[in-house]
DNA sequence: TATAAACACGCATAAACATGCATTGCAACT
DNA sequence: AGTTGCAATGCATGTTTATGCGTGTTTATA
């Protein structure tokens, strides 16, 4: 389905498109949304401004970007990343049975996996992440639990000892902690000291862990441990990694599952 | 299929045409149906009114459009008032002050408060709604606290027991409920019980109230009662509210704080 | 540090809009 | 017939909204 450029749009037309567009293309730039509407950059300045008040997109110099997405600059963003993690989120989600209560770590893969999660699923979901909960908010068929406490804006959920106190309170199915890096002697890292306790916490409170990671994350390792390879059940890999890779870990008892090719 | 223009129709007529352009043609003109119909623009508009008013579509500045099965409840009143809000929150922010702590309250209104904050101003922020915290991560100078709890979809943020416990343990300076609606002899007023029992949390917890609403709020009541007007210190009402409104809420104690009438 | 692009803000203008009021046409009733 | 009631309409009035432009400021980048 191709989205046409509407020469001549009533002002609230134009807003609606912006948002299509920022859903779909990851980013928009003023001067181009000028040129499509035949409207001054003033126009499409007031409409972004009124975009981001509502919460709806993130201005940026130049344009604007969707909420979802990471805080980067708007000229490196790479809509090819977007594609690998909606894969990885793709082969993820099949790991997911009815009924479960999942528990979702904060990061942008992960926000994929929530976005990818099948609706009316009956799903419990708990986690730390603004962005995930938003996510979840707008569809149905999701029992949400947001896990509160002080907000880490760098990593962009909660974290610290209430956070850590909270999910101790909860028992899930699933585990999806966002991974600095693993490998598969020394298991699963982070760089911050706060966000491996967080991340540790989760695990316990899990019955099985999946690990999602994009392939620069494999085989290196960070600064503070989140746990030992045996406590991680699945391991979700993109399709580009080779089979000595993906045999280290099988070796070391966790199931590989392998996403699909990105098209692009 | 081609609709022709009738010459002559009757209103219902009209309407009944209307309806089938929104829905094969996505939107809807006034001066385009004035000339169709041979008609001012005046009765296009009241037809337009009347079909708005059936929820049969949604009027925009210049035409009307459909309202999407796309768009639920919750995403509507995101996008509904986008400037009026903004103007509200504009005045909204002058009453913070540098190194405050805030209690923010889940809302459209309280989203667009959010974005208007001024950054790098050490403010602390706890709220219990993902869509504000989301706002503020993405932004600098801010300490945000975010309050866990099971998530209602309808309102789009924690409420329960879990959440106002949490709040209890907070004390704030500036708390902004967002409100159902509010009159100058019963006070502030909420559609949900427990809704309300939330609200009542973070007034209490908090120093100072400020309500921020539209004028179709003042006035009216709703069903659950929240607090009386004594407990609340600010009202930010939007300009258009004619004097004897204003005046019968200064009456009772409440400082009221007229927005800046909507120009962008 | 210099430079250009992107941006915010106020202002002016025109279009779109709401509202009250007078007019028209038509049907029903005395 | 007369006229009463009603709905629809158009017009005049004042208000709100959207827009582009000029000015001055901020931001990114060489």
């Amino acid at each position: 389905m191709i989205k046409t450029m509407p020469n001549e749009a009533l002002p609230q037309e134009r807003q609606q498109w912006i948002l299509d567009r920022l859903r779909s293309h990851g980013r928009v730039v003023a001067v181009e949304l000028a040129e499509t509407f035949q409207v001054s950059e003033d126009s499409v300045r007031r409409d972004l401004r009124e975009l981001a008040a509502q919460g709806l997109c993130k201005r940026v110099y130049g344009g604007a970007l969707p909420l979802s997405a990471a805080s980067t600059p708007l000229k490196q963003r790479r809509s090819e990343h977007g594609n690998r993690k909606l894969a990885l989120a793709r082969k993820a989600v099949t790991l997911v049975r009815q009924g479960q209560v999942l528990l979702i770590d904060a990061g942008s893969t992960n926000a994929a996996i929530a976005a990818a999660l099948p609706e009316r699923f009956d799903l419990t979901v708990v986690t730390n992440a603004p962005d995930v909960a938003r996510i979840l908010i707008d569809r149905e068929g999701f029992e949400i639990l947001l896990i509160g406490g002080r907000i880490d804006t760098s990593i962009g959920a909660a974290v610290g000892a209430q956070a850590i106190q909270e999910i101790g309170r909860v028992r899930a199915d699933l585990c999806f902690p966002g991974a600095c890096a693993i490998d598969s002697l020394h298991g699963l890292w982070s760089f911050d000291s706060e966000e491996a306790l967080l991340k540790r916490a989760m695990i316990e409170a899990s019955g099985e862990t999946v690990v999602v990671v994009t392939q620069e994350k494999l085989g290196s390792a960070a600064t503070h441990q989140i746990a030992n390879i045996e406590e991680i059940q699945h391991l979700v890999i993109e399709h580009a990694v080779d089979r000595a890779s993906r045999l280290v870990f099988s070796a070391r008892g966790v199931a590989v599952h392998r996403a699909d090719a990105v098209s692009s």
